[in-house]
DNA sequence: GGCGTCTATATAGGGCCGATATATGAGAAT
DNA sequence: ATTCTCATATATCGGCCCTATATAGACGCC
């Protein structure tokens, strides 16, 4: 599915900008399972509109580039339709955390740690964002956002529950970049 | 992270060839985090070549095209314990289904639950997949099959009990697709 | 015998990301 | 008062990467 089918879909709650389809990939409905960006959006949307799918009305502005405000047409809304109703292609999850796992027994400890930190505190802060419903969510939203919290959640169980498992298998750090003071403590 | 590094990653666990590395993709160790293909993956090992990352040896075979095995270097391990020292790209998601998800209302029931049973299908394969351990596994291996595991299990019980939130919003099938005989029932 | 699948390398075409350029206003920081 | 960062808004270039395709023999299945 290309980012122009992507584009329409953006176009289905309402005329937008290309600057506003972009914050909704960023920030916005699409940004948890979607991407895409200015060096794909904007070509999408002339292409869209030479193709008929969409319409492009520009609106003047004074000491700024004009805003281009894109609307779905009838067909835009057709072709959407169809592709929805061709097979789609399966989830992609790419993890270049679950990469470095796979040679955490080539990484010092203490790396490893940091790893797993980072990506707890990334997959708490996920949670949490999805925790919160939006009055303005559609259903679909809704469910979307459910389900992420569901999939975080549980991803921050098992990081909880099995950090040790990696950890474990880590080297040992140098001694050298340990504290040496340790008799002090007495 | 390029795919250079991948195929570093790769070599990791011994020698192999460009076709084997491309499995490890699709089938082997990577195939359920990471993404790569033969348009990338050749050219990357012709590039680690040069740069001395991988050595080359061509195995001659009869009637068949040269089997070209590639294997680190000292600078290719160090190379890479480099990238597993620079942050770390978050993880991606990608989910045509959840797009098509938000646009539940646009759609006929019947695609819907096609949607979700296609979907449910595939995750119950993937979670059953990642269930058996593998002797040959190394311990990272093994954490990334369990947190697979612990992901799909969690997105399959969401799908199951939640289904109804997006089902219920589709639209009704047209009378026509549906069957008419249901005075017949009596 | 024919068909599909597996082994094995390689490239062309096109799509997409990341970075950058261009302007300017608003608001915060100092 | 001045500077800096952020937000608005469009657009393109370079380079990386995926998809599909070409080539070619072996092997098993029907």
């Amino acid at each position: 599915m290309q980012v122009t089918t992507l584009c329409l879909g953006a176009l289905v709650f309402g005329e937008a900008t290309g600057y506003e389809i972009n914050k909704m990939f960023e920030d916005g409905p699409f940004s948890h399972f979607l991407d895409a960006s200015y060096g794909s959006i904007y070509p999408a949307l002339t292409r869209l509109t030479d193709e008929g799918l969409v319409t492009c009305k520009a609106e003047q502005q004074e000491r700024r580039p004009d805003k281009k405000i894109y609307a779905l047409t009838d067909r835009g809304r057709q072709s959407l339709s169809e592709a929805l109703h061709t097979p789609l292609a399966e989830d992609k999850f790419r993890s270049e955390f679950l990469f470095a796992v796979l040679f955490a027994d080539l990484l010092p400890r203490s790396r490893v740690v940091e790893l797993v930190d980072q990506r707890l505190a990334a997959m708490k802060a996920k949670t949490e964002e999805l925790a919160t419903k939006d009055p303005g969510d559609t259903p679909g939203m809704d469910f979307a956002r459910l389900y992420g919290h569901a999939v975080y959640s549980a991803s921050v169980s098992f990081l909880e529950n099995n950090r040790h498992l990696i950890e474990d298998i880590a080297v040992d750090d140098k001694p050298q970049e340990a504290p040496r003071e340790v008799h002090t403590h007495v």
